[in-house]
DNA sequence: ACAATTTGTTCTACATTGCAGTACAAATAG
DNA sequence: CTATTTGTACTGCAATGTAGAACAAATTGT
């Protein structure tokens, strides 16, 4: 529960929406399905991992390993949850985003 | 003009978006100036630089020369300009954000 | 019990971006 | 031709992005 910088990155980003997109199911695949589908973009299970560690250490995401289900065979799961401390950063950022478009003299971007 | 990535960070998108704000006035001061009213996050000038000289490369901005400017000294100014390539790839990280709050099990981050 | 299979996470390594301080460049004024 | 002003480029390191392979824990079948 460091807290190394105050800065997101992009994919970060991403990955807090995607976890606040599977509501109680937030977990390495889940995650990692809902990326892929919304960025059109192959994202490799490490890569997931290692930022999702980094957001825990970073105190903005929270982890529990469930039971295992019953299934098939397979660990158990570890689930995540999306911080309060996140959701302020993410409306920080998105606010920014919004200003900055706002004061666009063309009239949008799209 | 390379093309090292097809991937745009957080500040460089800021950057992006501060540059389309200032339309044809677009340089390192009024970029700079955009972006601190938009994040209330001081942003230092070499850091500003360094990103413009980065898109710049991966063929997301153009830039050119003016005139100097008789006000009282200094140097010209270079100006930005952010390319159609950019835009593309703003709107697609922009939807890819809006794909995943849609999703939104909750109902909104705020 | 134990090897094979399945599901899921951690480790290791390197590339790309973020960020700041300092040096440098080009113009005007005196 | 020096001082001052405005603005940009250079250098170095920290933080994030990304991938591949190794590892761990569960179930199934024999």
């Amino acid at each position: 529960m460091k807290k190394p910088s105050n800065y997101i990155g992009e994919f970060e980003e991403l990955v807090l929406l995607a976890i606040l997109s599977q509501g109680d199911n937030a977990y390495g695949v889940t995650i990692r399905q809902a990326l892929e589908e919304a960025t059109a973009r192959s994202v490799t299970i490490g890569s997931l991992y290692t930022t999702l560690s980094r957001l825990e250490e970073k105190g903005l995401v929270q982890s529990w390993v469930g039971e295992p289900t019953a299934e098939r065979g397979g660990r158990a799961k570890k689930h995540y949850r999306v911080k309060g401390s996140a959701q302020s950063l993410l409306k920080e950022v998105r606010a920014a985003r919004q200003r900055l478009l706002s004061l666009e003299p063309v009239g949008g971007i799209g």
